[in-house]
Order: C-alpha cells, then sequence, then structure tokens
DNA sequence: TGGCAATGTGAGCAATGCTCACATTACGTT
DNA sequence: AACGTAATGTGAGCATTGCTCACATTGCCA
C-alpha cells in the first residue's frame, strides 16, 4: 500500500545520484547545489544529509559508482578474452570505452576534482577492487612474459600511478 | 609617494592568484573562497571583482598563468637539446617535471576541473601557445623520420586530445 | 501491538558569490 | 600645474548555499 502523498521517497540514494550526474553533465560541478537536487527529488533541503554526511561524500558517491561499474566491465572482458595479449589491449578498450560512456564519472574518478581519496574508505576500496581486476592479467602476464618486475610496478608504467600523479593521491 | 593607509592595494591580481594558489594547495579547490583571499590580501569583499568577472575566472587565471609557465620550460629544453630524439624525451621529462613542480595548476590544466575551456578565449589561447612548442617538436620530427600523419594526428597520439578527453574539451 | 531505527521536515545560522552605487586614486592631456 | 577620465577599492545588501538541530512520520521487527 503506497499513502497517495509519500513522506518517504523511498530511494532518495539513488535519484540522488542519478540527478547529481545529470546536473554535472549540464553545468558543471562547480555548479552542484544540494538544495537544487532535493528541489527535483521534491523533498526537503535536508533530506539529502540523511544519505550523506556533506557535499563531497555525494560526489565521492558518484565516483565509487563509477569505480563499481568499471570493475564491472574490466571483469566482463576479461572472462571474454581467454588470451592474455588480447585481453590486453582489450582492457585498454574497455577503459577508454569506460570514459567515453560515463564521461562524468570519469572526471570525478581520474580528473583530479576529488581532492584526496583518503578521505573516503569505501572510495579507497572501489577503486582498489577495480585495479585489483587490471593486477590480475598484469600477474598472468608477468609469468607468462617472465618479466622481472612486480605487478605494482609493472601497473605504474601501464596506468601510472594509483589515484592520481600527486603524493597526496597516491596509495601506500 | 605612497601614502600610508594605501587605498590601492598595488598588485591585487597576482596576489590573488598566488593566495588562491597557496589556499587551493591547503584546502582544495571546492574550498576556495573570494571572500577570505579578499580577507588575506586585506582588501574588501568585492575587490577581487575589478580584476576577475567571477570566481571561476580566477581559476582560468591561475591555469593560464600554468600554461605559460609550461610554455616557457617546454621552449627552453627545445633550445638546450639540438638532437631531435633526445629532445622528444626531454620534453616528456620537463611536462612530467612541470606537473611535479605545479600540482595546484597542472590540476587546473588538466585534471578536467575547469569545466569548458570555452568559456574562456585567453585560457584557449594559453594553452594552443604551450601545445605549439610541442608541435615544432614533431613536425621536425614528422620530417626526419618521415612520418606518414600529420601534426595533429601525432600530437594525438603522443599527448591524446588536446584539453582532455572529453568533446566539450577538444579543440575545433 | 509496541517500540525503535530509518527517513523526511522546517526553522534557522553563518558564509558565500555577486550587484550596485559610491569613494578614492592614478595618470595622460592640455 | 590643473583637469578629467579610467582604473581600482569600498560598503551595503540580496539570494543562495551547506549544514545543524529539534521534531515529525514511517517502516519494520520482536
Amino acid at each position: 500500500m503506497k499513502s497517495r502523498s509519500k513522506y518517504h521517497h523511498g530511494g532518495l540514494r539513488r535519484a540522488l545520484v542519478s540527478l547529481a550526474v545529470t546536473e554535472i553533465a549540464r553545468a558543471g560541478v562547480e555548479k552542484l547545489s544540494l538544495r537544487s537536487l532535493s528541489r527535483q527529488a521534491g523533498v526537503s533541503p535536508t533530506a539529502p544529509f540523511r544519505h550523506f554526511p556533506d557535499k563531497q561524500s555525494l560526489l565521492a558517491g558518484i565516483a565509487i559508482e563509477g569505480f563499481e561499474e568499471l570493475a564491472r566491465q574490466l571483469t566482463e572482458t576479461t572472462e571474454a578474452n581467454p588470451d592474455i595479449e588480447e585481453r590486453f589491449i582489450e582492457l585498454g578498450t574497455t577503459y577508454v570505452e569506460f570514459a567515453q560512456d560515463f564521461p562524468v564519472h570519469y572526471r570525478l574518478m581520474f580528473g583530479a576534482v576529488l581532492g584526496d581519496f583518503s578521505t573516503s574508505k569505501a572510495l579507497q576500496e572501489a577503486a582498489a577492487s577495480a585495479y585489483a581486476v587490471l593486477d590480475a592479467t598484469l600477474a598472468e602476464m608477468k609469468n607468462s612474459q617472465e618479466l622481472d618486475h612486480d605487478v605494482a610496478t609493472l601497473g605504474g608504467l601501464v596506468y601510472g600511478p594509483r589515484y592520481g600523479i600527486f603524493g597526496d593521491q597516491c596509495a601506500d
């Protein structure tokens, strides 16, 4: 039974993320306003704070969603390509396609707009599990090609230092 | 003769850019506040608007300064390396060193935090003249190595599409 | 059925970006 | 040297924002 005047939105968190993405695509991150999102969702200005402690966390949430989607797609191409060499290339293609298909997510993930990943453990984990998919193939290549360096070094060469090129965003 | 109570700041524009850079380095772009900068510069809250039409333009100003500095450094290594092959490598090194030395500028220039370069002609020009330095060497390589593709294509391969990988930031 | 946690509300506060009318200064022209 | 105009800085003020707090409503489980 749904009461006609629904006091509870039902899926506000998801709605906020979705609305935020379209809003950012339309006007840019700097124009994003929680109050505007609230209005669009038909909800009070303070409702978003039940789902995100602050505005930054909403943005982090989008990035997390992006890393999850990217991990999903990378896993898919991994499974679809038994041959390591082909798989390696296809993983690169998948990455670029992801950037084209989810530009807003991509910018938040790799665009240096989120200052410091260390502010969100969930974000770090989401990013890590996406990189893990790549590392798996890298490890396999290391064996089959008898490469000298460890996976971390190889990863640095292939996709650069994780989480951007700056110290404050580097893992470890 | 300088009156003791200086009504005019003298170099407010430069001061604002400089203060903004340190403020961004300390707290991130999203925490940057024009009013805070005014306070630090010892000036009224509306003074910045005499030098920048809005906050975005201040950020664009930082990026412009960055492109100018980068162009300067690239030119320097160009002149210091007669051999084309060595020069090509050294240009890459210079780029990376620039990123390390001017992280705040670098983020604004290549970090997808400034939404659309087309909003500022000055920004486009500053970026273009930095890329021009690279294109010069690319053109020289094209001849000496008898490469088939034109410089624009070669540039795309070497440093990716200009102004980020997204349509709304691409030149032309 | 009762009670608790989750979720949403409304008032309200300090801060911000920006506009406008006005003040002060610098500086080239005469 | 005097003038006048453009450049630069001021102060009041407006709408909006992020966020807090006390309170209301609901879903759900014992």
